[in-house]
DNA sequence: GTCTATAATTAGATAGAC
DNA sequence: GTCTATCTAATTATAGAC
């Protein structure tokens, strides 16, 4: 038995620090959060995040993989679930989906909501490896919905700004809201609400008028 | 004739300063805004900025302030040439003069998000001072709405972060969806087109069903 | 694989000349 | 009121011991 040597202190550091890196990146933003603060979060020295990954840039990229990665999975597993089922069916359970995962991890708006206020090589970088194959998702669901004729035919730009403003914003800024209205927007209760509300948003409010 | 005495640089260079530390702010948040970027961009040493306030934190609340009050004088202005006009109405034409001000003024609401993911004694200033007036106001509205039965009795919480993230996100992210979709968010016809979606979202959405 | 020590750079703020 | 020069602290990254 070759027997699995015991390591100094984690099992998986690496894991640690990519957890702590994803929690003050989204809250305190790329300059924001400095490599002390992430490693001692993660209970580890400042220049091992510099062993484990070639610098700050490629430890915001390692952690923004992992985070899309989750993402992607979910609601991967989600849609897969719903094979047979209807578009418009499909279209409100997916978009629930999509809140419920904006509320149990707000981080990923965080990042997205602060990287996409300024053009930059990492805004170039997340948008082509990861926004734009769920946008080409929500495009594709769209689609179906205008064919059949349960979606006016707005252009995707809107759509997708306005289900996903509407959808996650609320989690985004969970602290003021929080301090604004009393209300935690991460209890269970609410969440399942406001995921009714941005559905009925995406399916009454652009359905074209019928009698 | 006293006579204005010629300045050295700038008639005003305290606002000057301040559109610059709103721009740099808006876009990179108050720690990705160097004090030096900041005086570069409003074409002053940074030794300057402290001799106009009393450093960066107070650099910031004067640049939010001047924000706010444009914002609130815009909002006011509108508001005042609806006198007589039914509750309805009023609500479209404020929320769509509320998404026009969020288009020709992205930093607003990209200064709120960078500040609203986390608890911090400049997020407790900005909400006491400047957003729960707003928020009060626009509780006024949807209860109006609400008792003339023109909306269902929605919790505010939802329909603030409802109507303000769909409004604003593409705004604030307008880098991005450049990039992602090719299309150009400031452009005065997606302007209007999305303040018509955002309007329709308030008003047919989250409307009492009716046969 | 993780640490201590430290280099190189940049941050915000101050002193003092003009 | 604005500048140059500079202080102190904090930042990311590297060197090298264990």
């Amino acid at each position: 038995m070759p027997a699995l040597a015991p390591r100094q202190v984690s099992v998986d550091t690496r894991r640690t620090i990519l957890d702590a890196a994803l929690e003050l990146f989204s809250e305190r933003s790329f300059d924001g959060a400095s490599t002390r603060a992430i490693a001692e979060l993660a209970g580890v020295t400042q220049p091992l995040l510099n062993y484990h990954f070639a610098g700050k840039e490629e430890l915001w990229r390692a952690t923004v993989d992992d985070l899309f990665e989750r993402f992607r999975s979910s609601m991967q597993a989600r849609f897969s679930g719903l094979r047979g089922v209807d578009d418009v069916t499909i279209a409100k359970l997916m978009v629930r989906h999509f809140v419920e995962f904006s509320a149990a991890n707000p981080q990923l708006h965080r990042i997205l909501m602060q990287e996409s206020k300024r053009a930059s090589s990492r805004l170039d970088w997340l948008v082509e490896t990861h926004v734009r194959p769920l946008y080409e998702n929500a495009i594709a669901m769209f689609d179906r919905l205008a064919t059949s004729g349960d979606l006016a035919p707005i252009p995707p730009a809107h759509l997708y700004y306005l289900v996903t403003g509407a959808g996650a914003s609320v989690f985004v800024m969970a602290p003021e809201c929080q301090r604004l209205t009393g209300v935690d927007p991460f209890a269970p209760e609410f969440v399942a609400a406001h995921a009714d509300l941005v559905v009925d948003l995406l399916i009454r409010a652009t359905t074209k008028e019928s009698p």
